[in-house]
DNA sequence: ATAGGGTTAG
């Protein structure tokens, strides 16, 4: 026999290189079965640098072991990578690796190129599944149901996980009906793999997704065929009977679970909290516990969630207690929402220090945890903390921007918040509906109407009309805006209107000085058979007061507790004496606070105050005042009204002494108060001591405002100054002094509201001239031929506006 | 390597 032929240089380099592949092999098994992910990523990635370093050139499934390993690691762009260069030895494990790791991160444009990129002989049955699966994640049905139609055609054979994934896939169909469910139904029985459990909880979950009533019993008949029932066959069932409002069916159903899986009880607690049954929560859960039903992570998250809607506090703390005793490894990520929620949780009960604290020892973090204690800030009035942390975010996703938009808008910060959401589109983010409702509503606050146009011009470009929310708050802003037509054209086009936009219409109306169209929407609101709330009646009850429409106030007044049961609150008595106190009635008014079921507070008192001002009963003024003051010592309205009214009588001293006491209270003024302040007394020295001011001392005193104003260095807060304002703009118009208005604007520099409060007030003087002056000066080349045209119709033909811009 | 369900931020 001849000896083996003696290994030439080349064959043993080729051995030792696949020795050395087979090394690599066995190191990354070792790392694949030691590591569990996400702690196997940093030996994989010196595994790879070495690799690369080696010189070697990797045979298929090693780096399709890689891709597989990386994919289950947080560093898909790797994966990615080793992917694309994989051609053509892609396997469909490596395939199906990265392409659910993309779908489970909510990529599915990433997943959908992985698909495109795996060639049909790559393929199997597993790959598709994944595919149709991550189109159900991303709500997709129509692509999914696209996805397993190529599966066919290509020849593969489905399987249960396949029908499963496109039943869940058909959940998110446009319009689903009954018939798609059923040919579904039909198709999974001729495949003979109806009574695979996992396929008939997804039917179940279908047909209860179908918004027929039929559907339900097409689901029952498929819960009632089954052979046997697991965990999640009672929950779709439960949580489907929740989704429909059904909770008493829920309930029958979870009885007739008979205790046999624990975490159903998660379910049915998780639906009394969605309904609004905090009490039926609650009792649930102690059921739970004397029953020593084991708890975990969903529990807690769902009982605290009850708490927090329920505003128990106390009960919530006592369930931290216990999460900390029994609950969960704070260290894992199935603790997180539990976590989440209790930094909701704190923040709501006025601990946002807490909150924080809470925040910095999570070991883990998601962008829930971040936006929670954004929230968490902006609730408690602490922009800036909120923006500080806002600008520490890694994980910025819109709800993000969201949160931090509205929540300076709701701070009083519209300018800022409007300077954030340009951020935030230049960055990227595309806004949702509940973003641009905020935005809008800092352009309602700011009176920005050029803004507020360009807002509603991108809700109908990004499709967001049919958006309630953003409706109501565009409706509002041009409401606010003055312009009331444009607020009742949006009402007109809105396709859902809800109590919201009826409410908000009827306010802008009464708003406008148009009671009677208030009160006229009001009843076509009833008869189309949609049901007044408190907020309704406040807006009519304004409407009223707004147009000196008295007995109607009256009326409407008895006619929410007769006939709609509404009690009427605090609020809606200030309305009233409001209304009383305007209308000269004072006695009247006074009568009224008797009689009323509870003891007057604050806004009772404000309401009397400025009711009898506005007549000139100074006597009764500070009798409000007095009483004001012993029911709000601690607001700092009720010592700047007092002053303010000490001061317009001429008697300073006592004013100065209302400061000294506001001071020695330890009381702080909010900034806009000096305005308003500086705003109120310069109106009362004008109206008061002067009668009809000459129209260049109104000029002097302007002057006088703007540059304390200035000095003081705040930044104009709009509301107040323009209600002081707005009494004065009246007198202007009424003495024909409209073009000098026009000039004194000028000067002030006011922002953009201020001069459409004035040109709503020129348009009823009728002068046109000036109102084009006041456009020019304030909107400077803003100027937008739809604003051209609005004044051009006030008096047809007799200005041209060419000479101005 | 893939499926059905319950939780958290507005």
């Amino acid at each position: 026999m001849a000896p083996p032929p003696a290994p030439t240089f080349a064959s043993s380099l080729l051995q030792s290189a696949s020795h050395l592949a087979n090394f690599y092999s066995t190191i990354l098994h070792h790392i694949a079965t030691s590591f569990p992910p996400p702690r196997h990523l940093l030996p994989l990635r010196s595994l790879h640098a070495h690799l690369l370093t080696s010189g070697l050139r990797p045979r298929a499934h090693l780096i399709n072991h890689l891709i597989h390993l990386y994919s289950l690691s947080t560093d898909l762009t790797s994966s990615l990578h080793l992917f694309s260069q994989s051609s053509p030895h892609r396997d469909s494990i490596a395939a199906t690796s990265l392409l659910s790791s993309y779908a489970a991160s909510g990529r599915l444009d990433l997943a959908t190129q992985i698909f495109d990129m795996t060639p049909v002989f790559a393929r199997d049955t597993v790959f598709y599944n994944a595919m149709i699966s991550a189109c159900a994640r991303a709500e997709v049905g129509e692509k999914g149901i696209c996805v397993f139609r190529h599966m066919l055609c290509d020849g593969f054979q489905p399987d249960d996980y396949t029908y499963t994934s496109v039943l869940s896939a058909a959940h998110s169909i446009l319009n689903l009906y009954l018939g798609h469910c059923q040919i579904l139904h039909s198709s999974v029985l001729k495949c003979g793999i109806g009574r695979v459990v996992s396929v008939s909880n997804a039917l179940i979950s279908l047909y209860l997704r179908c918004d027929c009533r039929a559907s339900a019993q097409h689901a029952r008949k498929v819960f009632d065929s089954m052979p046997e029932r697991d965990e999640l066959t009672w929950i779709t069932i439960i949580v489907g009977y929740v989704r429909k409002g059904w909770l008493c069916d829920a309930r029958s159903a979870f009885d007739a679970m008979n205790g046999k899986f624990d975490v159903v009880w998660n379910a049915m607690i998780s639906g009394y909290v969605q309904s609004g049954c905090i009490a039926d929560a609650l009792a649930l859960f102690r059921e739970m516990v004397s029953k020593g039903i084991p708890l975990d992570e969903f529990t807690y998250t769902s009982v605290l969630s009850a708490c927090v809607n329920g505003g128990l506090f106390g009960l919530s703390k006592s369930v931290h207690a216990h999460v900390i005793r029994a609950g969960p490894d704070f260290s894992s990520y199935s603790a997180l929402p539990v976590n989440n929620i209790l930094i909701t949780m704190y923040s709501k009960s006025g601990k946002v220090e807490l909150a924080r604290k809470l925040f910095d020892d999570m070991p883990l973090k998601d962008p829930v945890s971040w936006n929670a204690m954004l929230s968490g800030y902006v609730d408690a009035k602490l922009t800036d903390d909120a923006l500080a942390l806002f600008h520490r975010m890694a994980c910025m996703n819109q709800m993000a921007w969201m949160v931090m938009t509205s929540g300076f808008v709701n701070n009083g910060r519209a300018e800022e918040a409007l300077a954030l959401f340009n951020m935030m589109r230049g960055k990227g983010f595309e806004p949702c509906g509940f973003t641009y409702a905020g935005v809008m509503a800092g352009c309602a606050d700011l009176g920005s109407l050029t803004p507020g146009m360009q807002l509603h011009a991108q809700v109908i470009r990004y499709g967001y009309e049919s958006s309630n929310s953003a409706g109501n708050a565009l409706l509002t802003m041009y409401a606010k805006c003055g312009v009331v037509e444009d607020a009742h054209q949006v009402f007109v086009t809105m396709r859902n209107l809800d109590l919201v936009s009826w409410n908000a219409m009827i306010s802008a109306f009464g708003q406008h000085g148009y009671g009677l169209d208030a009160i006229n929407l009001f009843n076509e609101m009833l008869l189309q058979g949609i049901y007044p709330d408190r907020i309704t009646f406040l807006t009519i009850l304004s409407a009223c007061t707004h147009c000196g429409l008295v007995d109607e106030g009256y009326h409407y007044f008895n006619y929410m507790e007769k006939h709609y049961g509404i009690t009427p609150g605090e609020d809606h008595y200030a309305r009233l004496i409001d209304l009383l106190c305007r209308a000269g009635r004072i006695s009247e008014a006074q009568n009224l606070i008797q009689s009323m079921p509870f003891e007057p507070t604050s806004i009772i008192w404000e309401a009397l105050l400025a009711g009898s001002r506005v007549n000139g009963d100074v006597d009764l003024a500070l009798q409000a005042a007095d009483w004001l003051f012993k029911a709000a010592p601690h607001l700092d309205g009720t010592y700047i009204l007092l002053s303010n009214i000490y001061s317009s009588e001429g008697r300073y001293v006592e004013a100065a002494n209302v400061r000294k006491l506001m001071r020695d209270h330890g009381v702080k003024k909010e900034p806009g108060c000096s305005w308003i302040e500086v705003s109120n007394n310069a109106h009362s020295f004008l109206a008061d001591d002067m009668g009809h001011p000459e129209i260049d001392m109104v000029c002097r005193v302007l002057d006088l405002i703007n540059a304390k104003i200035t000095k003081l260095g705040y930044k104009p807060n709009t509301k107040l100054v323009l209600h002081a304002m707005e009494e004065r703009d009246k007198e202007y118009v009424l003495s024909r002094h409209s073009e000098r208005l026009a000039i004194g604007f000028g000067l002030l520099k006011l922002p953009v509201k201020a001069p459409i409060r004035v040109l709503k007030n020129l348009r009823i003087c009728g002068d046109c001239h000036a109102a084009i002056m006041v456009m020019s000066r304030a909107f400077g080349r803003e100027i937008i031929v739809r604003d051209v045209k609005r004044f051009h119709h006030f008096k047809d033909g007799e200005c041209s506006c060419g000479n101005y811009w």
